[in-house]
DNA sequence: TGGAATTTTGACCAGTTGGAAAAAACTTAG
DNA sequence: CTAAGTTTTTTCCAACTGGTCAAAATTCCA
């Protein structure tokens, strides 16, 4: 599990066993950050020993690297699927949809780069102002040559696509907010159709009533 | 400052180091929740030692709790304000003004509210469940009357506050990330005016360009 | 100015933390 | 079956954690 995993091939256990970890871990950090999470949660939440867990990652910061890259390409797929060649409605809603689904089918996820974001990013600075930073360029041509078509309203394409990051993310990171507020009737798993009908009018239409 | 501080004021040197803890405090709290954040470091931020700092507050539990209830009354004041003789459209616009202004001024308030909500809000369950939700249902019943009233388009009242809040405090929470995707240029002071700008577009307008 | 009250310090403690090392137990391919 | 390789357990450690306590230093008020 040192020189020799650069050359051999994972083992069946060294698979499955490096997946619960991560599973695990993702658990743990993604309530209580780098720094308030211990290695002890994680590997009772694995189900091993602390010992046994440190024999498949030497430190507590590689469990977390992995997490947080491997979950940076998930999270960015959505993004990335955005096409030039589409309607620009159309992609813009699907962006928004996809976004919400992925609040809801994977919230843990989402916290975790919270906490990562909350502490300023420590472990993924570099990502940010590298590989993050060009897609949203890319993608913020794209939306600007929509608007300059008059397909869709102009407006500041970074902040929109800010607002969409920060109001589908919200339902997975304040989830706990969102359901205390809601309350039982509201709260329940139909929160997220709500929320759906919701930004799709936001982002759409906007409060102010058309005249005429 | 045990018994005796039930009944004498406190002296100006309480006053003061208090304050200074509770600044420091907050530092810390805001960047690494309550679980990552150690006495030690708050008392370094605060200037003195751990046992000094310890001779203030009894127990870490105690400064964070003074600290998430005195910024939760700071933080809905602006949705307390939300008038319902007001005119809707200025009313909503002003409120989503004041919480951006308030993501600018006090962003490690924000961030410590976050790592909280975050965690599942083992602190402030209760406040959410209670004087949140009626503030809320309160203010989501003025929402609905100027719906009903035609004189600002019909959506859910909550998912509406969530997104302002979501939107605004993705500027504190988010901000090395909105930072680093807007580069030296834009990520400038100048980027909570352009925030403003776009909000204020979004929430009245929405994306969809009015045809005719 | 002096004594009481307040504030600060230093030494200490038990529990937790991330991690090392080595031996024991188990798999697996030949 | 067996030996090499892999996995797990046991024991241990130094640093850090939240917190205590008594003594020393300082401040305050009559």
């Amino acid at each position: 599990m040192n020189e020799a995993s650069k050359i051999r091939p994972l083992t069946r256990i060294q698979r499955e066993k490096q997946d619960l970890i991560l599973d695990a871990a993702l658990e743990v950090f993604s309530l209580h950050g780098f720094r308030g999470a211990t290695i002890d949660q994680i590997a009772e939440a694995a189900g091993m020993s602390k010992p046994n867990l440190l024999y498949y990652f030497a430190r507590k910061e590689e469990i977390h690297r992995r997490l947080l890259t491997s979950m940076l390409e998930t999270w960015l797929a959505p993004l990335r699927e955005m096409d030039e060649d589409g309607d620009p409605i159309p992609e813009i809603r699907s962006y928004i949809r996809r976004k919400l689904e992925m609040a809801r089918d994977f919230p843990r996820e989402s916290r975790l780069f919270a906490n990562e974001m909350l502490q300023g990013a420590p472990h993924a600075v570099d990502v940010l102002e590298g590989e993050l930073k060009t897609l949203v360029d890319e993608k913020a041509q794209i939306i600007l040559k929509w608007m300059k078509a008059g397909k869709i309203n102009r407006t500041d394409p970074y902040h929109l696509i800010f607002s969409i990051w920060a109001t589908t993310q919200h339902y997975a990171d304040f989830d706990v907010q969102v359901r205390a507020v809601l309350g039982p009737e509201r709260g329940g798993e139909g929160r997220f159709e709500d929320a759906a009908r919701y930004l799709e009018h936001l982002f759409m239409d906007g409060l102010r009533p058309k005249r005429g």
